[in-house]
DNA sequence: GTATATTTCAAACGACCATTTGAAATCGTT
DNA sequence: AACGATTTCAAATGGTCGTTTGAAATATAC
């Protein structure tokens, strides 16, 4: 029997490895089988012997990047339930803001691509796979906008808080240079980018809150 | 001369009106050139006489899906200088939003998909026209949030408007169903979630300027 | 150690698609 | 009407890339 120690990683946990970040790269088009298996360290033919075809492969890449990005950083639904909301949502937030900025996290970066995509290979199980999250932080929404909020306040809120952090997604690669001063997002900067989030999120949400208040069903 | 009432379009033109309608569906790689040819009732070697090449069609499609974007929304630039900095900032988040939401718009889809692209062919063309736009959004982001705010607050509260603006995008094509609920942001709503995001944000903003006159240099 | 099953690999195959070609059709001009 | 220029088209070409194949290598079991 070959030592396990020695042998740094199977043949098919690499492929797994190289594909998912490759997809992310470059979206399944542009990722070529032969790249991925370069980066793998393996013959071409092995996708078909261990995957049977991209397709597949694509479709469990994404799903070993799913629980990869978790592993690094869970979601802190650990909170006990009398903490504050506001913390609560502080905690999804930055949560979800280091999955998306850490480059070695690829899921959401494939989430992203497939959202744009009209007629997408994981529409309906990432439907399934994301909701209870979209769902909890609905909740969470619900319950900070007060008693008078409207589905749609909470539609609307949920979209505002998504879409600022799924922006760290297209800001990554970008590099602007506006004669020689340049504006980068670092990525170090992720942390203090979740703070200001969850502070400009929280503002608005209370805003909301308390012209219902005012006028309750607006 | 033939009566140019009765022809409807010319070959180029209808080329890059299709062109830029399936590119912003599809991609520049899941595009072919057959299926925009189809779309635009030519031959396929229309467009290496027209274009040259697919790479040079799909930058003049992007260009004149600018154009048109811009046609059929104008940015908001006319206001007066003395109209106070949060009617300037709905106006230009309301431009923002129209060409982005209407589905005949297909600029900023193009722009979506070449941001996620680690090498994109259109980033120094992209980054010259988009910054003028970025650079008129930070000084009224700046205005707002007073003599204290620094750089990067500027820069965060910018990526807080942009994203909630770019969310519109990934989710104009997306129908999540749980149990048979079905959440759709339709884009009839593209207005009312415009009114929300200038609310939102202005309170976000004026949320860091109170808190910076509290402790300046935050 | 031998036999069986598993895994790897180089090479070939075939489909898809951008591009080219050269001839036919159409247009513009005189 | 006739000529040259422009535009269209069907078919061919060539390259890329996903997939397959069958044999070699390696591991596993007896």
């Amino acid at each position: 029997m070959p030592d396990p120690v020695k042998q740094p990683l199977k043949t098919r946990q690499r492929l797994l490895v190289a594909a998912s970040r490759i997809f992310a790269e470059k979206g399944y088009q542009d990722a070529t089988i032969a790249e991925i298996c370069e980066q793998a360290q393996t013959n071409i033919a092995s996708v078909n012997y261990h995957f049977h075809d991209k397709e597949n492969l694509y479709l469990e890449a994404w799903r070993h990047a799913f629980q990869e990005d978790l592993k690094a950083h869970p979601s802190d639904d650990g909170l006990a339930a009398d903490t504050p909301a506001e913390v609560r949502l502080a905690g999804r937030i930055k949560s979800l803001i280091a999955r998306i900025a850490d480059p070695d996290s690829h899921f959401f970066a494939i989430v992203h691509r497939e959202m744009a995509q009209q007629t997408s290979l994981l529409q309906q199980i990432m439907a399934q796979e994301i909701n209870p999250e979209r769902q909890a932080l609905n909740e969470l929404i619900g319950e900070l906008l007060g008693p008078d909020a409207t589905a749609r306040q909470i539609q609307f809120c949920h979209a505002s808080i998504v879409g600022q952090c799924f922006h760290l997604l297209t800001v990554k690669h970008i590099r602007f240079n506006e004669e020689n001063r340049r504006y980068v997002m670092d990525l170090k900067d992720a942390d203090a980018f979740a703070d200001h989030v969850v502070r400009f999120s929280l503002a608005g949400i209370a805003a909301l809150r308390d012209a219902n208040k005012r006028r309750p069903q607006a």
